[in-house]
DNA sequence: AACTCTAGGGAACGATCGTTCTCCGGTCAA
DNA sequence: TTGACCGGAGAACGATCGTTCCCTAGAGTT
């Protein structure tokens, strides 16, 4: 049975005094992948363990449960989300134009090939009526998108009604897009949103 | 143990040779409500078989598993969507109310009390990722809903961009609405759309 | 070399799942 | 009354899950 000593062979390699930090990064990171292709209740810990390469123990050391590692995740799924928008909007620097480019955004994160809608709104689908944590996971995610919309829209002088309406379309254009496997979901949101902008700009 | 010995006091209370139609009708109403509420893979086989009051050995007499049962939810639910969507566009006989007819339509489910996201998209979420079944019945409950919003598009003799970015608007207030438990997202949807079409039927 | 400590591999555990099987009481024909 | 049959209740089964525990090999210290 002992025939193999290698001890982790597609690990960072590291020696033994590996810091904490990483192996957290690594469990969250294989979590997400394993989570989003194939649903959260259908990855065992054994079989994340072995993604991760971390023993049991590592991963009972590291994490409080399965939970913890699910709300570790979307955690995670916020930032990148929160990286992506920023950096597509950020550059621009003309209001209408950073609004445009959270669709640009949606159209390259479509594109990626194994794309299958939001994190947030398929864990809430699968695990939001019976975790509130996780309810509550995206609740404040789609309201954190929501509160930066709306100061985007503020900058721009219009009103907060056109912030919902861009959410909206936003919102609809990730599930389409997952469902349908179709990414110029994108692209008509965008141009929803010129038509929406544009109506909510022109002076009166 | 035996202390009850009622039968079935939630049932139709029908004696004993019912027939098998309103078995497998009971059947799908019962796992429809509870599905919808807590997440298909929360819902065991004996659970459902006391929330329908049938016997296991009926169970599975009338259904050949647990995922047939799941196919047969979403097609009592693609039946239902189509009925509410119907009456509320035949409510009108203007081609613009007919489209803002489907966001009327969203507004009365929206405000439902156990209201808790579209049942296709949370079937995806869930389980799409691995059967490829359920991810196929999302796929064909949302293309022929576009298709039956290009149809009225196309009567309005709008282009179909239109009805692309309408069926946008309608995907993202379901998912905004179930998780935020805000219902007046369909009326931001609406407010949408009635731009949309205004800009879209306007004359060159 | 002997001892201590750590951590990994994986067996073990209890719970739960979907599914099947067994028993048994009731019903109807003869 | 007897016997055949039907269906309900729920035990049983094998698989899988999240979680814990045990054993041991190896590193470090004296």
């Amino acid at each position: 049975m002992n025939s193999h000593e290698i001890p982790s062979p597609s690990g960072p390699a590291a020696p033994t005094g590996e810091d904490t930090g990483s192996v957290r990064d690594t469990v969250v990171e294989a979590a997400d992948r394993l989570f989003y292709e194939r649903g959260i209740q259908q990855v065992g810990m054994d079989e994340l363990r072995a993604a991760a390469g971390v023993s049991l123990k590592r991963l009972y050391a590291e994490f409080e449960g399965k939970d913890a590692i699910v709300l570790a995740v979307l955690r995670r799924r916020h930032a990148m989300w929160v990286r992506g928008i920023d950096d597509a909007v950020d550059r621009h620097h003309d209001g209408r134009e950073k609004l445009l480019g959270i669709f640009d955004f949606l159209a390259t994160w479509f594109a990626t090939d194994d794309f299958r809608g939001c994190a947030f709104i398929n864990a809430f689908g699968e695990l939001g009526g019976t975790s509130e944590r996780v309810a509550q996971a995206a609740r404040e995610h789609k309201q954190s998108f929501q509160v930066y919309v709306d100061g985007l829209v503020a900058d721009l002088g219009a009103p907060e009604t056109l912030a919902r309406q861009l959410v909206l379309l936003a919102e609809g254009a990730q599930t389409t897009s997952a469902i349908t496997g179709d990414p110029t979901a994108a692209h008509h949101a965008r141009e929803a949103a010129e038509v929406l902008i544009s109506a909510a700009t022109a002076p009166a």
